[in-house]
DNA sequence: CCCTGCATGTAATCCGTTACATGATTGG
DNA sequence: CCAATCATGTAACGGATTACATGCAGGG
């Protein structure tokens, strides 16, 4: 349930309207937690129910902005100070390395060219992304900053265990076939 | 809809009932694809019906043993070649990082502490793993040591991440507060 | 006047989790 | 004979994705 604490999180830095958070979303967390605009405007429904946010006021073609309330607010700090995070464990990527036994080692080889090369050009568009932030803008801006970290790091780490990975299956292939002879 | 190409990884290896998949599973691909049993057997049914697999023989208490066929398997090869994994992109804990202006510094340096904590254990549990695994054991055995060397780099990069930032939160907290002085 | 952008909602479907439900076999 | 393990299934629910549906307002 952390699209909801999301919501909470972005309305606890000013009221905004469920279009403007979809907007905030695609800016700032569609790299930690993507949302669709159907899933957000059920889920402000939903909040509002639940006396976590309020309509401050509505506007022109229905626009509604909302706000956080305290109770909205306590259930925040509630989230981040006591609820642990779970931990990801769905690697799309990792299962199909374990059956490797089933495609020729060129095509694992291939595979995991491919996996270095994503991971190359997402480690580049941080890099990219990280020069554009202001140094020291808003809250948003400051911890963003500490997750776009994690990406780099992540994407350089996953780069060079792709690059380790590619020479385990050649050497792996070199022990099975100890005759033959390929190039790089 | 990876579930069922793990299934069909799982049984490409050889026949299997759900019981004995569910185990395999548990074993091998808990940390990178977890199922529950209700799942699985409600695959292995639909995958019974798509003619992907089929039930090989029926043992005591009820027990089928299922085998892949060749349209699963030409199934499973897709997947592998030609299907482009998604990577992931939700974590919750990093989530929370956005909304660190919410709580306060010692909080926050307490959050990340946590989170170099786990990593550190994961790490742990992971390399005790890796010398577990038997060298040159079956096609799981070889291609899960290049998943778990993943799973390593990943939980040491977490750590020095989790280090890093609570300096980063530390350097800014001077910069907001530079009369104070904290105890490390 | 029309196109773009603002703005909100609903419905169908899928995947995953938790819990419930049941029964057979085997070893101590 | 009883407990553990083998073995399979169903139901309820929640979260996410995709597609559909609608309509107003402002600028060129």
């Amino acid at each position: 349930m952390s699209l909801r604490h999301a919501l909470l999180g972005l309305l606890s830095e000013g009221p905004a309207s469920g279009y403007d958070l979809l907007k905030l979303f695609d800016e700032s967390l569609a790299n930690v937690w993507p949302a669709t605009q159907s899933q957000l405007y059920g889920e402000l429904g939903r909040l509002a129910d639940a006396g976590l946010i309020v309509v401050l006021s509505e506007g022109a073609r229905g626009r509604k902005e909302y706000a956080v309330t305290d109770t909205g607010r306590a259930e925040l700090r509630h989230w981040l100070l006591e609820v642990k995070p779970v931990p990801v464990r769905r690697y799309d990527m990792l299962l199909r390395v374990f059956f490797f036994g089933q495609i020729s080692e060129d095509d694992a080889i291939a595979y995991l060219g491919e996996q270095r090369q994503e991971a190359a050009e997402e480690a580049d568009r941080l890099a990219e992304l990280n020069e554009t932030i202001a140094p020291y803008a808003d809250n948003f801006a400051v911890y963003g900053r500490l997750a776009l970290e994690w990406g780099l790091r992540s994407s350089r780490m996953y780069q060079e265990w792709a690059e380790w990975a590619i020479n385990e299956v050649k050497a792996h292939d070199r022990t099975a076939n100890p005759d033959s002879c390929k190039p790089d």
